[in-house]
This record gives structure tokens, C-alpha cells and sequence, in this order.
RNA sequence: GCCGAGGUGGUGGAACGGUAUACACGAAGGACUUAAAAUCCUUUGCCCAAAAGGCUUGCGGGUUCAAAUCCCGCCCUCGGUACCA
């Protein structure tokens, strides 16, 4: 075989023109054993994918070659998330149709994702915006709404200004847009939720799940348990009670005052007269602040006293009403009991305000400091019955005198809210509900689905729903009384979307039903999940409650939708994260036009753990390149003919080592592998055989040069058809001794790997000896390690 | 503050408690060439003219025959998050 130059570009359009795009990988048959590995849906945008994009992608395909060597059935789909914000906004900014923008969009991604070579089975093809798909949008909706886990109410919600549409609670980011960054503010509306909370509980568990710690973390906070007591204060002169909620009903009976939300609806019906002005200013004036002056830190708390008492539910001390901005109408009650002595918030307004400060826990050793909270445990003090006990079983007590009243009881408080699915915006899916004068709200028939998103609409978002403005849309008629009635003109969120997508992929074109429940179940849960970690608490969390809220439906018999999730590590360019807007990208084209999607991907995984961050070295490709050209020169003087089975040294190495480190992702170890046994073979001219072994453990990496290689070597099907070898590794008959002496090393051994103990011992005497490195007579203790290390302890 | 991930050469990064710095980039020198690119060879953690030797995995302790790795206490960087009662 004659060398020719490797040539990338040649070899990978012929194979990427050669592989199938559409073998229905999703049919499962008997006897197969499956693997679902999955990336992101795309979000397809016309400024095309840079090589961050291309990390998360690399992977996936890397690990869906390898299982697919392994003998599994793999399933990579591939499509679009096309409908959203995103693609609305740069439609308008493009002056073009969304429908239009999305459909140059997804050609652009389509190319790109082709140049990528990766092994995606393109029949599975799905995208958001299509009837076809979102018509089980839509069906997924009424499954929600028909089940009491989705529902319209008023609330004060959040609203970005500039996308003119509200947003829920995971989309504000630090009080901004997630999307624009724009501050948002608080309006009153009527919306549609989905019930999140009602899963908060099993959304805290994820056993049985290989994800990352952070983003477990992650969604643990972002859930917010905490367990703690519900406790009523009767409002003096009023048949009310005010419900409070604490972490500490231990601290009780230090309560000298109470806070109410500004929001809070009690306030109006408490506030006296004489106090009403400077309390409805106070409520005005908190509600005008932003988000973000909100959540300043170290901001002075302020408040005002509403004129009004509650009496203690133990003592019946009569107890101020307070209202403070310090208190968040969206959190437990809306209503805390003020304890400055065992709480630092409670303590600065107490002091600002000059409101009693009364401690009711000393610390276990010395007196308490009444210059701060006191906010450790300790010994119950100034609480009559309760006195003298441990704070904690204290609380106890507690609770449980004001259960035997009736007036308290121990609860579990969540942080999470129900996640607001409805937006003002026109590219989405429209949400399938009619609203009769008659009969009031009423679905949408599933035989009536889809309900078409009409495309002659103007779509400039103004603050209403742009398909309230259509002049057809909107009217239609009461599936129950069939008098005439209106659509719902909001539009579903994009990620309702993507938060069922992996189970179409599975029966993607089904007609009939969103997913046949035998697709599912073979299929799901999805093996394998790569993708990026700022989704942890967006689209991860809303897809576990979907599936969640599938099952409860008995829609699917399975729990988790991704049973491992692998969070690629952000590609940074001069310091800050690739991004088109920043202008910092690396254009992947241009580098496969000069060294191939080979070295590329091969650069990616090489750069360093798939899971950390990374800088990109724009000369860091030229490493890998090298290796490709040498691995092509390796692989064309071959003894082709021979039938010769040995197999040297370095690729049983390269072979061990890759078998290992692969499954557990190490990517960059296996490029490093590959190359340490590229610089030991350069002048080998290899066996048959061993050309077959090394091209496979070579094809997850760079399938390209791999797939070229096995048809030159006179296979006449793929590489990907053959199996990950396997072969017996035998041991090397001598090792080499690391000789110390404490713990230093001063020099090494080739010994026999069967040589017994006393002889290696002795020759490492000898040998440092030689050295006058060892005097033996100070020879306290010697360690040896069979394989590894002689270690002489000296005096 | 809290939570998570990190801190190893000039750079990206390797290292089941057992020869730290693999692999690659970059740099220096050389070969080939009229010349350059490409390629190949050599060197490349620091100190020392070199060898010998010593030092070195953010800092300080500890455990161990042996620590980048385990334990304790700090410092720094990145990411997330926060009046959550």
C-alpha cells in the first residue's frame, strides 16, 4: 500500500455522504439491547454553531460510536427546537417571518451538523414549530389541565419589558430577563401554570441517577425545603389569624412583633386608621421597587407599623403588627414572627425600630451577648413552661402545646413556584383552551388538535398576545354548547417544548398519539444525556416534572427521564465564555476546511476533561493534525496479507488502556493514548490484525479517518458493524522498580516480574551500593511492593 | 455568607496512597532546503557551569516506610445562589 497524503476533506465528505441519514434506528428489535444517548435539542439560529457548540455534540457521538461498538442498539436522534423568543426576536430584527427565519435556520444548522459527522439518525427528525409536533404540545397541555396540573389564576408575575410577555420564576435571572437581560418588573395577571410544586417532594430525589453534584445542588436550592412550624397569631379585634411560618418554633416565645409582606391581603383589613397613609404609602412605594433594588445587598430594612396587635398563642400578649419589605409575599405565608434575639434579620430592624429584643436561648456555656443574635443552640431561658431544656426539644414542646390549641403544627415550606407556561408572544404553541360565556373555560376537543398557529399575523410584540389582533383566530365555538366563543390567544412557553421532546424521538412519526407507550418503554429512560449546565434549573427540572406528572397519568411507567446526565464544560475564548454576541468564536468551517472534522473532534476531547472548563489554544489542533498524519502513515504499511495475529506492545497497551478509560468518559486520556502509541509504531510496520485493533479503538474519536482506514484494510462494511475487540492482554515479563530510600528515590530496577522478594531486595542493595547511596548496617525497615517499590527506612 | 468545581511547568493538561510533570502546545538548537513552509532529531519544572545533589503539585500542619492524592486549619480563582423566615 502506497501512502498517499492524508487528505481530511476527500475522505470525510465521501464518508459523510456514504453513512446512512435515515435507518429508523428507533425501531427496536427483538434481541437488541438499547442504548438511548442524547444531546441537546438544538437551538437553531442563523449566526450557525462555533466550537463550543461542537463539544457537547463531539461527545455524544464519541460515547453513542463506543456503545455501539459495545454491541448496543443505539438511539441519537437529531432536531430542532425551533420555537421561542429567540428565534421570534431575530426574526423581527431580520425583518423576516419567524416560520421563514427558523426554516433558513434549521438548513444552516442541518449543514453544519452534517459537517460534524455524527452518527444521528436523521428519520427521527423533530422540530418544535411543526403541526406535527406541537399538535402533542398542545395534547400534553389538556393531559396537564384535564388532571388538575394546569390552571389559570391570578398572581403577581413576573414581566420583562422589552420581550413584552411574562416569564416564570426560573427564567428571571438575578431580577433580569434570562433571555434579554432586561430588569423585569411585577404585574398582576391572569396566567396559566403548570403544578410544579406538586412534585417538588419527588423532585428532590434522585436516587438511582449518575448527575453531576452541582446540578443536583443546583435543583436542591433552587426546590428550597425546609421543614419548620406553621404557628397562628389571632389579629386582636378581628376573627382573623395571622399564619406565620418558621424554621425555629423554638424561639417562640421571644416574638415581640410581627411582619406582613407589603403584598400581604391582610394588611388592608388591619392597618388602623391613624396609620392607614404612611401604610399605603409604604405598600406603594415597595411595590414600585424593582427586582433588583430588592435583592441589594445589605439593604436597610425598612417598615412601618400597621397600628394593629395579634396575640401571642401561648402567652396572649398582645404582639405589633409590622409591614416590611424584608418579608417576600412569594415565600411561605407571607408573614414571620419577629424573634430579634435569635434571628439577624429580625435583630437589625428590632434595633432600627427600636422593638423589644428578648432572648429566649442561652448559649449551653457563659452568658449570652445582647449586642447580636444569638443564632447557635442552647438551653431554653425566660420561657416559662419550657425553660431549662435543650432548644431542640424545646421546639418540640412547643409545637406540640400549640397543636394540643389548635393553633400550630409542624409543616414542610418549599421555595419552588408553579411554573408560569403562558407568554404574550406569537411563536409558540398556541395553548388549546376556549373560553365560553356560557360554560366558561373549556379544552379544546383532542380530535380539534392542532390548533393551528396562523402565519398572517402581526407579530411586533405590543404587551398583547399578537394572535389576540388576528382577525379570525380568536373566534370559534364552544365545544360544549357550541355557542360562539374565544380562543385563548397566549402562546405556550418554548420550554414546555423541549421538556417531552426525548419521548417523540422515540416514535417520532406516530400520528395517532404523541409516543406509542411500547416506543417509550423500550426506549426510556434516555441513557445517556449531554449537554449544557445552564439548563440545571430550567429545562432538566421542567423535563423531570413532566415525566413525572406523565407517570402519575400513567402515560409512561418510568419516573426520570435521564438517567445519566453528563454537563459538558464551557469552551472559553481569551478568558470569557465563546459567544456570538461577544464576538470571541472559534468558526468550526474554517478549521475543517483546513485540518478536517477528525482533528477537530479529536482536538475537542483532547483539550482536556469534557466536564471542566476550557480554554480553547487556537495552536492546540495543530497537535492532534500531527497525530493524523502519522496514524495515516501507520495505517498504510500494513502487511495486508498476513495472517501473522501478534499483536505488539504498544497497541495491547493502547487497547488496555483505552478499554478502561473510556467508559468512564476520559476522553483526553484516550487521545493522549492513542498518540503515545502513534510516536512507538511510526516505523512498525503492523500485522493485519493489529491495524483492525488499533483503527477501531481509534473510530469513537476520529470515525472518518477510522471508517477509511478499516475500507482500505478490505472491509466492505463499516467499521461501526464490528465489534469492540477483545483480547488477551499478557502480562510483561519484567517490571521496573522504583528503588528508595526513605521514601526518595535513587534509582530503578529491571527485574523479572516472577522474581521473588530476597532477590529483588538484594539487587536493589547492590545496586544503590554501587551508588554509595545505602549503608546497610542503618537499615531500619524495608517496604517492598511487589511490581512497584523497594523502599530501605534508614536511621 | 452558603453550596459546587478548581489551584500541578511558559500554556492546555497526566498521574489505583507507590518513579510527579505522561500527552500536546509553545520555545531553543540542529538536519533537510538556494530559501521558507512542512517534516525529522535533540533539549525544555526550578537552583547549580555541568555532574552529583537539592528543591518543587496555592499556604501551614498532621497521618504514613511513602502524600498532588487521605485528615485538620487557612488563602485564592471560577460558577451558582441568597433578606427563603
Amino acid at each position: 500500500m502506497k501512502a498517499r497524503k492524508y487528505n481530511p476533506h476527500q475522505i470525510e465528505q465521501k464518508w459523510q455522504n456514504i453513512w446512512p441519514k435515515e435507518w429508523e434506528s428507533y425501531k427496536l428489535q427483538p434481541g437488541e439491547e438499547k442504548y438511548y444517548c442524547l444531546d441537546m435539542w438544538s437551538y437553531p439560529s442563523s449566526d450557525g454553531l462555533h466550537t463550543g457548540h461542537w463539544r457537547p455534540y463531539t461527545i455524544a457521538d464519541a460515547w453513542a460510536r463506543y456503545q455501539t461498538l459495545k454491541g448496543k442498539k443505539v438511539l441519537h436522534p437529531v432536531g430542532f427546537d425551533a420555537f421561542g423568543l429567540p428565534a421570534e426576536n431575530a426574526a423581527i430584527k431580520n425583518k423576516t417571518h419567524p416560520a421563514d427565519y427558523t426554516k433558513t435556520s434549521i438548513a444552516n444548522f442541518t449543514r453544519q451538523l452534517h459537517e460534524l459527522g455524527a452518527m444521528y439518525d436523521w428519520s427521527t427528525h423533530s422540530v418544535s414549530s411543526s403541526p406535527d409536533y406541537y399538535r402533542w404540545t398542545q395534547w400534553l397541555f389538556l393531559q396537564l389541565y384535564n388532571n388538575d396540573l394546569a390552571y389559570r389564576k391570578s398572581a403577581l408575575v413576573n414581566w420583562c419589558p422589552k420581550d413584552q410577555t411574562v416569564l416564570a420564576n426560573e427564567q428571571v435571572i438575578g431580577g433580569r430577563c434570562e433571555r434579554c437581560g432586561t430588569e423585569v418588573n411585577k404585574k398582576e395577571l391572569k396566567q396559566w401554570f403548570f403544578k410544579i410544586t406538586d412534585f417538588a417532594e419527588d423532585l428532590l430525589n434522585f436516587d438511582g441517577l449518575t448527575w453531576p453534584e452541582r446540578v443536583k445542588t443546583l435543583q436542591r436550592a433552587w426546590i428550597g425545603k425546609s421543614e419548620g412550624a406553621e404557628i397562628d397569631f389571632p389579629i386582636t379585634e378581628s376573627n382573623e389569624k395571622i399564619k406565620v411560618f418558621t424554621t425555629r418554633p423554638d424561639t417562640l416565645m421571644g416574638v415581640t412583633y410581627l411582619v406582613l409582606a407589603p403584598e400581604h391581603p391582610f394588611v388592608k383589613l388591619i392597618t388602623s386608621e391613624s396609620q392607614k397613609n404612611i401604610v399605603t404609602a409604604y405598600q406603594e412605594q415597595a411595590l414600585k421597587e424593582s427586582e433588583i433594588e430588592r435583592l441589594t445587598e445589605n439593604r436597610k430594612k425598612t417598615g412601618v407599623f400597621t397600628g394593629a396587635y395579634a396575640k401571642h398563642p401561648l402567652t396572649d400578649k398582645d404582639i405589633p403588627i409590622w409591614v416590611a419589605d424584608y418579608v417576600l409575599g412569594t415565600y411561605g405565608t407571607g408573614a414571620v414572627m419577629g424573634v430579634p434575639a435569635h434571628d439577624s434579620r429580625d435583630f437589625i430592624f428590632a434595633r432600627d425600630y427600636k422593638l423589644p429584643i428578648a432572648y429566649v436561648i442561652s448559649p449551653p456555656e457563659g452568658v449570652v451577648n445582647d449586642d447580636a443574635p444569638y443564632l447557635e443552640p442552647g438551653t431554653m431561658i425566660n420561657s416559662d413552661d419550657f425553660n431549662d431544656q435543650t432548644n431542640e426539644a424545646g421546639g418540640k414542646a412547643i409545637v406540640e402545646a400549640l397543636e394540643k390549641k389548635g393553633s400550630g403544627k409542624w409543616t414542610v415550606q418549599y421555595r419552588l413556584r408553579d411554573w408560569l407556561v403562558s407568554r404574550q408572544r406569537y411563536w409558540g404553541a398556541p395553548i388549546p383552551i376556549i373560553y365560553c360565556e356560557k360554560c366558561g373555560e373549556q379544552a379544546v376537543p383532542e380530535s380539534d388538535l392542532p390548533v393551528l398557529l396562523p402565519t398572517d399575523v402581526e407579530f411586533m410584540p405590543t404587551g398583547g398576545s399578537p394572535l389576540d389582533r388576528h382577525p379570525t383566530f380568536k373566534h370559534t365555538s364552544c365545544p360544549n354548547c357550541g355557542g360562539s366563543a374565544t380562543r385563548e390567544t397566549d402562546t405556550l412557553d418554548t420550554f414546555v417544548d423541549s421538556s417531552w421532546y426525548f419521548l417523540r424521538y422515540t416514535d417520532p412519526k406516530n400520528d395517532k398519539e404523541p409516543f406509542s407507550k411500547e416506543q417509550v418503554e423500550k426506549w426510556l429512560p434516555v441513557d445517556f444525556y449531554v449537554g449544557g449546565v445552564e439548563h440545571a434549573i430550567l429545562h432538566l427540572l421542567y423535563a423531570r416534572f413532566v415525566t413525572k406528572a406523565l407517570q402519575r397519568l400513567n402515560y409512561v411507567s418510568f419516573h426520570e427521564p435521564f438517567k445519566q446526565f453528563y454537563g459538558n464544560g464551557i469552551v472559553y475564548l481569551h478568558g470569557s465564555k465563546m459567544s456570538k454576541s461577544k464576538g470571541n468564536i472559534v468558526n468550526p468551517d474554517d478549521i475543517v476546511k483546513r485540518h478536517g472534522t477528525d482533528a477537530l473532534r479529536g482536538y475537542i476531547l483532547f483539550m482536556g476533561p469534557g466536564d471542566q472548563d476550557v480554554e480553547w489554544q487556537e495552536n492546540g489542533i495543530l497537535g492532534v493534525r500531527r497525530f493524523m498524519d502519522k496514524s495515516w502513515q501507520i495505517f498504510h504499511n500494513v502487511e495486508i496479507d498476513s495472517n501473522n495475529e501478534t499483536v505488539r506492545p504498544p497497541i495491547e497497551k493502547a487497547y488496555q488502556a483505552i478499554s478502561d478509560l473510556l467508559p468512564h468518559l476520559y476522553f483526553n486520556r484516550c487521545i493522549s493514548t492513542l498518540m503515545t502509541a502513534a510516536n512507538e509504531l511510526q516505523d512498525v510496520r503492523l500485522n493485519k490484525h493489529e491495524a483492525e485493533i488499533l483503527a477501531i479503538i481509534l473510530s469513537p474519536f476520529m470515525p472518518h479517518l477510522a471508517e477509511e482506514v478499516w475500507s482500505i484494510l478490505g472491509h466492505s462494511t463499516s467499521i461501526f458493524d464490528a465489534q469492540w475487540p477483545v483480547i488477551e492482554v499478557a502480562a510483561e515479563k519484567t517490571v521496573i522498580y522504583a528503588i528508595q530510600v526513605n521514601g526518595k528515590l535513587r534509582g530503578t530496577l529491571e527485574a523479572d516480574r516472577e522474581a521473588d522478594e530476597s532477590k529483588i531486595i538484594n539487587e536493589s542493595k547492590r545496586l544503590l551500593h554501587a551508588k554509595s547511596q545505602l549503608d546497610e548496617n542503618n537499615i531500619i525497615k524495608t517496604i517492598f511492593v511487589a511490581g512497584r517499590i523497594v523502599n530501605f527506612v534508614v536511621k
